[in-house]
RNA sequence: GUGCCCGUAGUUUAACGGUAAAACUCCGGUUUGUGGAACCGGUAUCGAGGGUUCAACUCCCUCCGGGCGCCCCA
């Protein structure tokens, strides 16, 4: 009963021989040094936001449509054009989480996270997904590692959230990062600078480029940092921000001005700094790596800001004061600043094993088991059969002994500890093995 | 989404309108227990699909993928 139609499997597999073996646009394998690199920061990261009071949080990849599309801001690129929607066979439209803030706002409302103690904080750190052109440092997955403080309006908040990712970017080796930093207001203050925003540009409509009268109409904050020479020069003259904010807004801007001066944490206050995502209210920043690439061109690896009115945009009952701290952590492994940080799992090999003749090769994994319960970090090839091979993997791997085990040791329980700085050697009885290792080091 | 450039073995690179060359890596073999050895051998439907041509990897188109800029953004 086990003949299958193989006949046909058959067929099929071969019609469609041209299969796409490359992993999807924009999205790649992590491995090797490359997952180290990754894993390193990861475990870096987590235990600085662990010393500043963080918990750790993970949130499905997958949500509700609306919990972006009610915070993030239809009209914004990421909600319009590079969000992954899917409907599910139950007819449920999901999306794959293109951040990580408003899923997790959503998880404080549904669990009531109201009823702690205030303010609740959580680093989040996982990929992210966004259907955009893959560019230098771009990629349509990614990963970020997220700070963020929910349900607390103090400004001291905003500077906590700011020093702890800046700690974690200096112990990742970043050195000279630039943070730039504006406020935006709150529903007080915003609405009428905004309003002051447009007429201004209205005022100079003529000598706007076609593409920022378009976003006159759409988002009139994002015309401040067009890249078109023309509105730069326009923008020179613009009103800014700050001198239209409320009394609290600019108190609040003030006070997280003077902690981070406090905390010796350089900023520049970017007056055409907003920001894409439409949940942001008052503080935004950006973290630059002035162009350390061969092109000399800045990249933007951390961002962030408050979102005090994100809870009610996602249908929450109230508002929840919150902000937040955002990593590319794909940017920050491939920065040239990045010191391989190593993560804890991986030990640097003390012993390599050496297998010779099919007795010894027999007994080869007993030995390793050995070690490993011995919690002896070893390498081996036991795949290859020459030791003039296998002394050559150990040389060239630096690694400090060499355990050779043949024909002759198998039989006798032994092995041979060969110290490959000076090529001398000692046979050991493999019951006094872990003793003896003890004594080198 | 858009503009420019690019796409040959695992990798880095050749060549030519007439069905691909080399280096390194890898795998296999030879010398059957001591430091990257040597020698031999193997591995490419020239990103995919069309078209032009007697003939295309080489010319043209489309698509896919990559790099850079724009939009946008980590």
């Amino acid at each position: 009963m086990n003949k299958i139609k193989t006949t046909t499997t058959v067929d099929t597999a071969k019609k469609s021989t041209k299969k796409d073996l490359s992993s999807p646009k924009g999205m790649r394998d992590i491995m090797n040094d490359e997952y180290y690199a990754f894993q390193g920061f990861f475990e870096k990261a987590q235990e600085v936001a662990v010393y500043y009071g963080f918990k750790p949080i993970e949130t499905p990849i997958l949500e509700h449509e609306e919990v972006f599309t009610s915070s993030i801001g239809e009209g914004t690129d990421i909600i319009d054009k590079e969000m992954y929607t899917l409907k599910t066979k139950g007819g449920d439209h999901l999306a794959l989480r293109p951040e990580h803030t408003a899923a997790l706002m959503r998880a404080y409302i549904e669990h009531g996270m109201q009823t702690m103690p205030q303010p609740v904080m959580f680093y989040k750190y996982g990929p992210v997904f966004r259907h955009d052109k893959p560019q230098r440092g771009r990629y349509r997955q990614f990963s970020q590692f997220d700070l963020d403080s929910l349900g607390s309006d103090k400004s001291i908040m905003d500077a906590l959230v700011i020093k702890a990712g800046m700690s974690i970017l200096e112990e990742a080796g970043a050195e000279n990062l630039s943070i730039d930093i504006n406020s935006i207001g709150d529903k007080e203050c915003r609405g009428g600078y905004i309003k002051e925003l447009t007429a201004y540009y209205r005022k100079h409509l003529n000598q706007l480029p076609s593409i920022d009268r378009d976003r006159l109409k759409t988002n009139p904050l994002r015309i401040l940092d067009s890249k078109e020479e023309k509105t730069k020069e326009i923008n020179i003259g613009a009103p800014d921000a700050v001198s239209f904010l409320c009394p609290s807004c600019k108190k609040h801007f003030k006070e997280v001005l003077e902690y981070l001066e406090a905390m010796g944490i350089q900023y520049n206050i970017n007056k055409n700094l907003v920001r894409g995502l439409s949940y942001y209210t008052r503080t935004v920043f950006e973290v630059i790596e002035q162009g350390a690439a061969e092109d000399g061109s800045p990249l933007t690896i951390a961002s962030g800001g408050r979102y005090d009115y994100l809870a009610r945009q996602i249908g929450g009952k109230k508002d929840v004061p919150a902000v937040g701290f955002s990593m590319g952590v794909d940017r920050i492994v491939g920065s040239t600043w990045y010191k391989k940080l190593s993560p804890r799992i991986i030990k640097k090999p003390k012993l390599y094993f050496i297998q010779l003749g099919s007795e010894a090769k027999l007994k080869s994994l007993n030995i390793i088991e050995i070690l490993r319960k011995a919690h002896v970090p070893i390498a081996q090839s036991l795949s290859k059969d020459s030791i003039g091979a296998q002394l050559a993997i150990a040389e060239k791997l630096q690694i400090p002994y060499a355990l050779i085990f043949g024909q002759k040791e198998a039989l006798e329980n032994s092995v041979i500890v060969r110290d490959m700085s000076n090529r001398s050697q000692d046979t050991v009885k493999l019951d006094k093995l872990i003793e003896y290792l003890k004594d080198t080091k």
